[in-house]
Order: C-alpha cells, then sequence, then structure tokens
DNA sequence: AGCAAATTGGACTGAATTGGTCCTGTATGG
DNA sequence: CCATACAGGACCAATTCAGTCCAATTTGCT
C-alpha cells in the first residue's frame, strides 16, 4: 500500500543492533558483517544516523558509533526521517498547485493531512527500545498515551480489516 | 517519512469526486476537467479501480463510471490496493533472505509487521464517506469499532507526537 | 613520528520504479 | 452508421533510489 524506502528498513535494523550494546563504540564493518549488509550501505546509513543526531561518532582507530540518547527517545518516525530527509510524507498536498481547481478536491486533501498524522503518531510512539524487544506479540504500542482505555482497540480493527479484505479481494 | 505514490493521491480525489454524485454516471473527460488531470491519466485510474471492483463501467455514448457500493464501505485501503496492485507494503520482508543471518535482525522485522498492520488500519477505517466530509476536524476516524473505549486516544497521541518533535528536530 | 584504522563528505552511476501517453479494439446510444 | 466512451494493452521518459567509490581527516598504537 505504501512503501517505505529499502534503506529506512536498513536503517531501523542497524539502529536496533547498535541499541542492544549501550555505551559501546560500533564501528561499520562489524556491522556490516553482523547484519549482512555491505560495508559501503551500512556506512552511508551510519552517516546519515549521525548528521541527524541519532548517533555520534567517533573517528580513528578503534572508533564507531553509539547512540546519542536513550532508545526510549528515539522512535521509528526519527530514523525514517533521519534517512528520507524530508519531514514530511504521503502526499504532497500544496506542492502540486495544478489540482484543486475546485473546492471538493481541496476537502480530500484537509483530511489526508490528518490520515498521514495518525500514521506519523504510530510511528513516533514506537521507541527503538520497543523494536529490539524479542517477542512481538507481548507489546502493546501507545502504552504510555492510553492509560485508562482499552488496548484492544487496535487488533479489533485488524479483524474487522481482514473480513474485508477477504470479501473484497478474494 | 514514507511516501504514497502520487497515482493513489489522486485515485482518492478521483474516488471522492464520483462518491459525491450517487448513482449517476460519470465520464473520464468530465472528472479531468473537474480536478485538472490529464484525461488518460484519469482514465488509468479509473480503469485500476473498474479491475478491483470499485467502480462499474458503462461503455458506448453516454457511459460513465459510478460507484459498485457504497461510499461507507470503501475505504482509503481499498483505493491504495486498487492502484498499488500489491496488498502488502512498508517493509519487504521475507523477500530478502540476505538479511537476517543474526536472530537479532529478525525481532526487528516482526515489529515491522506489527507496524505495518497498525498503519494499515488506519487506513482501512477511513473511508470514503469521511474523505468527502467537507469539515476535516469533526471527524472521528475508528467510531464504529471502538464503541465503549475513549475516542480522545488518538488526539494524545498527537499532542504527545508534536512535543517530541519540537524536542527532537527543533 | 609515522602508520594503520576508521569515520566524513561528496560525487557518481546503474537500475528500478513510476508517472504519464498513446493506440487499437469494442460497446452503446442517437 | 457515426460519435462517444470504456478496455486493454504497449510504451516511453524521467525521477528517484540503492549502492559504490574516492579523497580527506582524525585517532590510536607502535
Amino acid at each position: 500500500m505504501l512503501r517505505m524506502s529499502k534503506l529506512a528498513d536498513y536503517g531501523t535494523v542497524v539502529m536496533s543492533y547498535i541499541a542492544k550494546q549501550p555505551e559501546r563504540l560500533i564501528s561499520a564493518g562489524e556491522i556490516s558483517h553482523a547484519i549482512g549488509l555491505e560495508q559501503p550501505t551500512v556506512s552511508k546509513l551510519l552517516k546519515l544516523m549521525t548528521h541527524a543526531g541519532l548517533l555520534v561518532s567517533r573517528r580513528g582507530a578503534m572508533g564507531g558509533y553509539s547512540l546519542s540518547r536513550s532508545p526510549q527517545s528515539i522512535s521509528v518516525a526519527d530514523i525514517i526521517d533521519a534517512i528520507e530527509g524530508a519531514p514530511m510524507g504521503l502526499t504532497e498536498c500544496g506542492s502540486t498547485p495544478g489540482l484543486c481547481t475546485r473546492e471538493s478536491t481541496c476537502s480530500v486533501r484537509a483530511n489526508w493531512q490528518r490520515i498521514s498524522q495518525s500514521i506519523r503518531g504510530i510511528l513516533a510512539d514506537v521507541k527503538l527500545n520497543d523494536l529490539i524487544l524479542p517477542e512481538p506479540q507481548a507489546i502493546s504500542w501507545r502504552k504510555h498515551i492510553e492509560g485508562t482505555t482499552s488496548p484492544d482497540s487496535m487488533n479489533e480493527s485488524m479483524e474487522a480489516l481482514h473480513e474485508h479484505r477477504n470479501q473484497v479481494t478474494g
């Protein structure tokens, strides 16, 4: 449905590897060997992360990278932003003035921005900390924000979705 | 952060235009003229929608397109799937066997699937019906599924998000 | 001091995907 | 029977992305 760039995908893997070994300097070569990506590619990722302030680097022999802050304070949205560059996404709304010649289409775009923000909210809620947990089914996202409400609402939406898809695309 | 294809974006606009005039046949030329896209492009979109079963078409003079079912039963996820073709998105997980040489990275990918499903849940909740509402702030997504729980959880997450971003990217 | 290890920054290329167009065929209505 | 409008392709152009490489700089070790 929506595509995330492959680099952003790799980025989360790289960051997760670093997050598992706090306060240690990890070289690009080690990461490359560990997760099976070419070293230049890993280097490119690490450079982007460092530039975005998610990692700190140390040059020279025995140098390497480490997290700039705690894994709880780095979200998946941060990582994607670091790699993608532009903080915006989904639709490009105002960039194409040729559209929206009728006011009817504008309501669509306004609603798209809300959708985009909701998705971003999910991505901002998932922290590097959550990503390295071994058992995915035990994780409850947005646990710090919902408090009193039931955590099952997301799962219910999933069930409704699957029923729906079976009915549509077979 | 994540990019949606431009065609999928246009697709929602086209579908919204049709959804506003129920039970009427609308030609590609009319849509093209109304929303300011080239006719071949609009035609391509309409063909994809029809192929996916979201629209029904009628050939010949005075022909055109109309919704195959009610706007409440067509979701944004349906539209994106119709255009994108493949029902999957975000990461491509199992398709690259070169990765995941360590078990450590696998947990990351498992968690990605959960994130992907959450996002898809949002997209499946927003119906064509919601998209053509003129006032975006009055819409409460996922209203039909949460029932007993508070509808404010999403908004709370948005607030937390914005605070976070101000602190990070300044 | 000097050498090796490792990051930094930038440019560069090859390719894949996408956005967009066009053409031929077919069906419908006047 | 002709004009209109969809169907189903093939097709091209171009943007963007993934990935590589090189020169420079910094640091640690001998």
